[in-house]
DNA sequence: GCGCGTTACTAAGGCGCGTTAGTCCTCATT
DNA sequence: AATGAGGACTAACGCGCCTTAGTAACGCGC
């Protein structure tokens, strides 16, 4: 730091030969012939010299960088999805690093929406979009003028590859839990405001699951959630204030369902005695919360894995899958239960009694 | 991306103008005079292109990157680190964008250790290191190198600017707090390893917060997790199985803590009836649980704000401070409360009893 | 002795931009 | 009319690397 950093050329000039040389052996050149002794030279001088070449500098001479760009569009509110955030950032890393890429995570803000730049100034050979909204033309624009983009979740008319779970199937696959246990009135909390696509995909589900056991469907079971637990406390009072008590919810956010299970509490509504619970996401807390939830897990580090190496191949341009469905699965823990034989109406007198004995 | 992008000589001869006015006009430089309708001619030519500058090549023409390096130590395991990460990061982000600068993310994985070369490589121009061990060597050396690096959290012998909060402060006044509740057998669980410095320092206030009081350490009554709650619930599981049953326990991690009250709930220990739980973050989630946790509000965005900013000053060569120190604050909410009049007796009996019927 | 293929390199141009050191104009001042 | 004194530019070099097109030397067969 005090001197200047050592350029090829000085490595070069140290082994006694050209920058040419250096470049070859630096990037390991097979097609190009190196005696050992050569080589081995070269590699003591870089060595003697701490030599480190410049980023910047080869990222303009070979024209790419390397590097993939991701980009979460999460508000800072949405604690949600933050939930698996990292856990897919870390699918990222580990995918670009196996590949020789370094990740870019850019703009947590979402207002920027710049995130264009990334491509167009070429700090980035490709974008990974997370949890794009259903109005984000400008990504949809990307991926049509031929950048690689890989999507994380799902955009309507987007035409590029995109690696998500099925979020239909697996709210299906909850609500069919639930309807097992018995359950017919079954309430919905989004995880989401439905603009976003995963909220509409899980609500659809949601209301694919009730349909297929020829459960209608009662808007005033069903609340919008907004990323938080507060939203899902919210949700679920507003559900309650109309009048109609479910015997089970189908929430699409763990985190938002830890809202949902306070307005419970609050409303001395005991679950899963009297109300079952199904989250989403399996959040790493969902087992050690009480109850613990009964959840979908969602493989988020898988899916930034699938994501960063679907790009990567994109890049290469290799063949590559344009859809990546991954495989979600149900996780029975302690908030969704049997429905009482006895009927609503009992149990939470049993319930509360058995609560009663403790202090 | 099916043509070539544009490059300033396109804007240029577009524009009317030489390579030079087009950079200076997209540089915005004050110190030249361009008239405005020149200046308008360039940025007109430049919209009608889509042309936006080659990151890499004026990076290397200007011998800057304009980006800042966040090196997340964290491995896969620390949850507990995660649940403020994401904080911090959009904190970074903030400080950063502020300033002009983007954010690269590196090396999630931990062991690959080979930070070093984002600033040798000069794909940075400063470091962020967050979570550091206190090990950590090489992270000295850039330091002493002249390296900009900023280090969030503390190390030994760390030579450059850092940003914390005073670990071993809020500890101590999470533990005057439940002393003033009227707690004496208080028992820790840290939030990591001890060679982690966070964890050293909560475990130090502790300490003195006891001996302020006047309450002799007892070392049977401390145990030490590992990031996940999993790690909490073995480790009050086994300062239980002691036979040590304290009437209150400070927990050096929210994350730690929610495992800490599910091994609790397993012995049938109520919380806070039976004894107090004071966590430490305040994580998005610690309100939400059941009980709501009483913790020690930790700023994780300001903390990546701040350091941020004191990296952007340092490389600018601006004068900052070494070591700064972010305020806590103590969150009371219901996992802890003042000890009941009856005394200690009576509830551990309970306890001991419908444990020993366990096997 | 000539061509021919290898092996082991190197010279030099180019990637796209920032920047220094001018140049060529006015236009006001002496 | 000569003299600056800006104002409005531009030519050209340099950042550090990769890469294409070459060259020189050396066998090797004929």
């Amino acid at each position: 730091m005090t001197t200047k950093p050592p350029t090829s050329a000085d490595v070069a000039s140290l082994a006694g030969v050209s920058r040419t040389t250096v470049s070859f052996v630096m990037n390991g050149r097979q097609d190009v012939a190196i005696p050992t002794s050569t080589r081995q030279r070269v590699i003591d001088a870089a060595a003697a010299l701490h030599y480190t070449p410049h980023g910047p500098a080869r990222q303009l001479a070979r024209g790419s960088t390397r590097s993939l760009g991701l980009v979460l569009r999460q508000s800072p509110e949405q604690v949600g999805g933050d939930a698996l955030l990292v856990d897919t950032l870390r699918g990222v890393v580990e995918a670009a690093n196996d590949a020789g890429y370094r990740v870019l995570v850019e703009s947590l803000a979402p207002e920027t929406g710049r995130y264009a730049d990334l491509l167009r100034a070429r700090h980035a050979d490709g974008l990974i979009v997370s949890g794009p909204r259903a109005d984000d033309q400008e990504l949809r624009d990307l991926a049509r003028d031929g950048y690689p983009v890989v999507l994380q979740g799902d955009l309507e008319a987007f035409e590029g590859p995109s690696v998500d779970v099925d979020n239909e199937a697996a709210a299906a696959t909850a609500v069919r839990h639930l309807i097992a246990l018995g359950h017919r009135r079954i309430a919905c909390v989004t995880n989401a405001p439905v603009a976003y696509t995963a909220a509409a995909a899980r609500l659809d589900g949601y209301q694919r699951a009730l349909a297929e056991a020829g459960i209608p469907f009662e808007p005033n079971l069903v609340a919008e959630a907004d990323f938080d637990p507060g939203s899902g406390h919210r949700a679920i009072v507003a559900i309650l204030d109309r009048g109609a008590l479910p015997d089970a919810v189908f929430v699409a956010s763990d985190v938002v369902a830890l809202g949902v299970l306070g307005g419970l509490r609050e409303r001395r509504i005991r679950v899963p005695n009297q109300v079952s619970v199904v989250g989403f996401d399996d959040i790493s807390l969902a087992a050690y919360v009480d109850p613990a939830l009964t959840t979908i897990r969602v493989p988020a580090r898988e899916l930034g894995k699938a994501a960063g190496r679907a790009l990567i191949d994109r890049i290469a341009g290799r063949p590559m899958e344009l859809r990546t469905l991954l495989p979600t699965e149900l996780v029975i823990r302690e908030s969704a239960r049997r429905r009482s034989a006895r009927g609503r109406g009992e149990a939470p007198a049993r319930v509360a009694t058995s609560r009663a004995r403790a202090p």
